[in-house]
DNA sequence: TATTGTTATACTCTATAACTATA
DNA sequence: TATAGTTATAGAGTATAACAATA
């Protein structure tokens, strides 16, 4: 018989939730959430873009992305450019102190990785990364 | 140097999140949410409990609890009975509807499986399984 | 008229605090 | 007085809809 409990899944669902709340525990501290480091990271990997194209990328509402452009201006993490051509465009682009934050945030991920894998044997921790890389890149992620 | 996007806890956040709201979609039809189901997955694999100890387990809190209950109970899912020798509390089990809900559960989650590691070779896959495995027995989730 | 961004509003999820009943 | 459960209230996060500026 099967079992919920055994499926990739649901495991899947609980590990992720559990190092999300976890990230953004450490993260908090940078006055970050999750979704800023995704939308930081989208124009790092991207180039600059306007607010409806994160949107998309995110799979958020174009109003939310409003307030994390918001947030990461004052941050200093953002920079909002009015586009000449099309006055109603917004160019989002990543600044200096936003590369920087998101190389704190590279660092905070890095140590929190080895604290969620530490019952992972050598061969079992590359098996997973493997893994979940081939599946980020299935899923559009940054790489 | 270091990038999030590439760490364990980065992966782990963005794709559980994906896989919560697929599994989330599929068991709409039964008139659940990922929480109904770790609550009967609590029951089933603890057996009966009594509320406060499903809050702990579960990780949220008591008055969460109490309406994740009262939905359960009215879809026959589980069962409140009140302890007789301290009639403070109520012992939740799961019926056999509850029983029934669950497998409904687990041939949609087995399902999502295969859509979601459709782009993973054998070996991958089963790499994947056996951390995943590791990881989930670690976080003291319900084998 | 259509589109971009913004603001106003509402909904979902969940926690904290106040309350009821039992102990 | 302490504990189990419940109800009332509040906050975070996010979406939908209305709106303003520009095309």
């Amino acid at each position: 018989m099967n079992r919920v409990q055994s499926t990739y899944s649901f495991r899947m669902g609980v590990l992720g939730a559990m190092a999300e709340a976890r990230f953004a525990a450490r993260i908090d501290a940078l006055a970050l959430k999750p979704k800023h480091v995704g939308l930081m990271l989208a124009l790092e990997t991207g180039g600059p873009a306007v607010q409806l194209d994160i949107a998309r990328r995110l799979g958020v509402a174009p109003s939310l992305v409003v307030s994390l452009a918001d947030h990461l201006e004052a941050l200093s993490a953002i920079q909002r450019v009015r586009d000449q051509d099309d006055r109603r465009r917004q160019l989002l682009s990543i600044t200096g102190e936003g590369r920087r934050l998101l190389g704190e945030c590279a660092k905070l991920a890095a140590e929190l990785d080895e604290e969620l894998t530490e019952g992972l044997g050598e061969a079992e921790r590359e098996a997973l990364d493997g893994a979940l890389r081939t599946l980020a890149a299935r899923a559009g992620l940054p790489t």
